[in-house]
DNA sequence: GAGCAGGTAGTCAAGTTTGATTAGTTGACG
DNA sequence: CGTCAACTAATCAAACTTGACTACCTGCTC
């Protein structure tokens, strides 16, 4: 799973009606052209398949307002709220070996309850550590370790990777018990997009860092 | 990047000579097929389109000994090898997101010194230093930090995940400056290909672990 | 001796990603 | 007042990836 489809549903979700540009807009303001492939072709590309799906709505506007090429805006469905929560609840609970789809979930994270963002955490646990059972146990060839010569580097990587993202868990963990942040069905939730007019203050200037990709 | 054209081009050059299926064959063997996209589809790809880069040379072979469809030998040019060593050291250096092309880089790390090795791995410091740097510097908004929200936890895994990956970087540093593997100039080297005839001890068996990619 | 599991070698269509490019509008400056 | 840079909005071709599929042969079993 790549992280666009994931982030395009949340951005359109949280806005309710959205056109690419600003579903594009969003994902800058996130910093996402910086850990994923949220790249303009790839977005508009997410957008119109998905729609093609029935996962999103596409209502034609008239190119009116500004001029410049018709724009078409998107609504969510029914189908693709589904498919938005059943993408989210995976990417949590999934050992990814990419950083970006688990960013994007992160970050929408409190679209889901307090109770079930920890047991879907404790479910990407429950995998780290199946999986580093087996790449210690399964990848040790017959004749000892000692055979696998620098070979054995790439599983050192490996499980050094897997305990290094079980610890991140576990502390996101008792934060998210200890009563941190705003999920759903708490109350006032945290606005994540840009309102339309407001300028961002993370756009990409010549500033910003080396590529984080 | 993707790790397919530095495995494929590894894969070439360790033969000397190799058909699409002896390529096939050996990323099975070093189970690239579990942590890499090294499907038949993108191995054969990737074949014709760097043999029509100029980086391997195809040999049409007659359809001779066994039968079936006919099979095209493919030998590494000197501009692949340029290309292969690049990769090489680009992948080594780089602070990367995906642990493929790092795996590979590992797999292949002996076909260049032990010198140049450990500064590239170095420089991997360096830049990952510097992403640190600039994740902890630069996405720090107006009013501190608490106003992130949970947005904050995504700066939180990119920091843990920098420093996980520089500790190891620093234990294969060392374990390298003491004398661990032997890497190219340094006489007998370490045979990572399946002999022609040899069985794949870990090939796909049912018993594999679950899903390592 | 029919047929079926498995190995060998590779192709293909559909989907995705990339990087460049188009095309119109607005603002700013000399 | 022209034109140049930057913004808004989107498209396109080329490359890449995926998963299923073809086709052929060998050995084994029922």
């Amino acid at each position: 799973m790549s992280a666009i489809r994931l982030l395009v549903l949340g951005a359109v979700r949280q806005h309710g009606r959205a056109h690419g540009y600003q579903v594009r807009n969003d994902l800058e303001y996130w910093g996402a052209h910086e850990w994923s492939n949220a790249k303009p072709g790839s977005i508009y590309h997410a957008l119109k398949q998905m729609a093609k799906q029935g996962l999103l709505h596409a209502h034609e506007i008239a190119p009116s307002t500004v001029g410049g090429p018709p724009r078409t805006e998107y609504e969510i469905t029914e189908a693709g709220t589904q498919e938005y929560l059943a993408l989210l609840r995976e990417a949590l609970a999934a050992r990814e070996r990419t950083i970006d789809v688990l960013s994007a979930a992160i970050g929408f994270m409190v679209d889901l309850e307090r109770a079930e963002v920890v047991s879907l955490l404790r479910e990407r646990l429950r995998r780290l550590a199946e999986w580093r059972g087996a790449v210690t146990e399964h990848y040790v060839p017959v004749g000892g370790p000692e055979k696998l010569g620098h070979i054995g580097e790439i599983m050192n990587m490996w499980v050094h990777a897997a305990d290094g993202e079980a610890a991140w868990t576990r502390g996101l963990i008792e934060r998210i018990e200890g009563g941190a942040y705003t999920f759903a069905g708490e109350g006032e939730p945290f606005v994540g997009v840009l309102a339309e007019g407001v300028e961002n203050p993370y756009a990409t200037g010549d500033s910003h860092p080396g590529d984080i990709r």
